[in-house]
DNA sequence: CGTTGGATTGACCTCAGTCAATCAGGGTGG
DNA sequence: CCACCCTGATTGACTGAGGTCAATCCAACG
């Protein structure tokens, strides 16, 4: 791999406090690839073979059930996905495919039980990563099963607000037939929930989104940080 | 506590494969309690102040949003809860109460967090305890963004069914109004999706139902192991 | 017995999905 | 440079799933 990536992996959180020659081990049985956009990485249901982190672009991880398909999350760089499989030794439970072109790096998933294995570390480290992932994805199940589509979309406009700086000026992340899915509803019924907004102060001209009334917005939302807060 | 329930305790996933030492530890500084039913353990956005082992009993995880109210989970014996809380030493995301009485055990959680520090045994049986927490959320995800209301009555009969010997006999394991929450409906609608089933060989007797044509219940309701078994 | 809490039923309504048509923007090729 | 797609977004009309409210029923229990 291009050693000029090795820092950015190397900082992440999951990799930070292992052992130097446990990294080396990894990252030597690695492989660095940059794959177009649109293309399936894996399938749900095929043997884990691979840890994946996003160095650049952007992976959508979706699933699909009874003749549906949803887009269950979205990994942008620099993080990992499909740690749990990994680890497991188990199949995946969402596939994966790039959303843009994207810079990715493959870690055969033997490796990763090995580091694990071996380093006490890595081990820990691994811990907290489940534990982050673990709350994000029951945070999100909150999210579905209290909120109706225009609080979710309504909060997830204050959430993006607040990560893009607080300037009540919002450049959506992805397509908004993936956000759409993202937060659970039809695209067709994403535009209606933003018209629904309108009165609510939310302004929207393709990929940007004003919120001119963020209280007013807040008070519909009803942001709760057990669910709306990355941290905690 | 109960010299009696430490061969539970210990033959937890969570527990086997720590050191003694370790476990005595955990072990000396806990409280076994019996609570009656509909008692609060704890609520969510409280600190984490311990991990929480159903020994006998049940218990609800359920959280609030928005005005409303859902049961995030069923916690049988012998199983712990609230793990991820515990070590990421962060507040709660679900609240809790017993459905039964419920004899519990609890461990303050600086004891698990030096356990973790110090028994490597200890973390690597965590790493496998929240790998398996986070697929089995990720399945409920699954299983709510992409089933119908009756499509997920269904399967979790065919579940039930399962789990209980697969005789077409299945007895209900908690209220329907419980069992409403947990897949994301209401009471009435549970009541409505019972009838809906009906021409599929489905009879309900109070908490007893009978699945006549699992064939034809399996047809509506597409059951896949990428969702549905519990291992995997 | 009467009380109580869960379950069921009915009537109604609303939120959200479906289907189909239209529209806007961004390439591509003539 | 422009016509032509092609894709994603939007809009309208309709449908249907599922929520709400209220009344009733039923079994358990005092």
């Amino acid at each position: 791999m291009r050693s000029s990536d090795l820092p950015a992996v190397r900082a992440l959180g999951l990799f930070r406090s292992m052992a130097e020659a446990s990294f080396e081990d990894l990252v030597q049985a690695a492989y660095l690839q940059t794959f177009p956009a649109q293309l399936d990485l894996i399938a749900e249901g095929d043997p884990a073979d691979f840890l994946y982190v996003v160095m650049e672009g952007c992976v959508e991880l979706f699933a699909h059930a009874n003749g549906r398909e949803t887009t269950m999350a979205m990994v942008r760089p620099v993080n990992a996905f499909i740690l749990a499989a990994v680890l497991k030794d188990a199949v995946y439970l969402m596939s994966a495919r790039t959303a843009h072109k994207s810079r990715i790096l493959l870690i055969p998933s033997e490796n990763v039980r090995e580091a694990f294995a071996r380093d006490d570390a890595f081990a820990r480290a691994i811990v907290v990563e489940l534990a982050n992932s673990y709350r994000t994805v029951v945070k999100e199940q909150k999210d579905l099963k209290l909120r109706t589509a225009v609080e979710r979309l309504a909060n997830r406009l204050l959430r993006y607000d607040a990560e893009q700086g607080a300037h009540g000026t919002v450049t959506l992340p992805h397509d908004k037939r993936t956000i759409a899915s993202l937060i659970g509803m039809t695209p067709e019924n994403l535009s209606r929930a933003f018209n629904t907004l309108k009165p609510y102060g939310v302004e929207v001209t393709g990929p940007t989104v004003t919120i001119a009334d963020a209280a007013a917005l807040a008070k519909l939302a009803q942001p709760n940080p057990l669910i709306d807060d990355e941290t905690s």
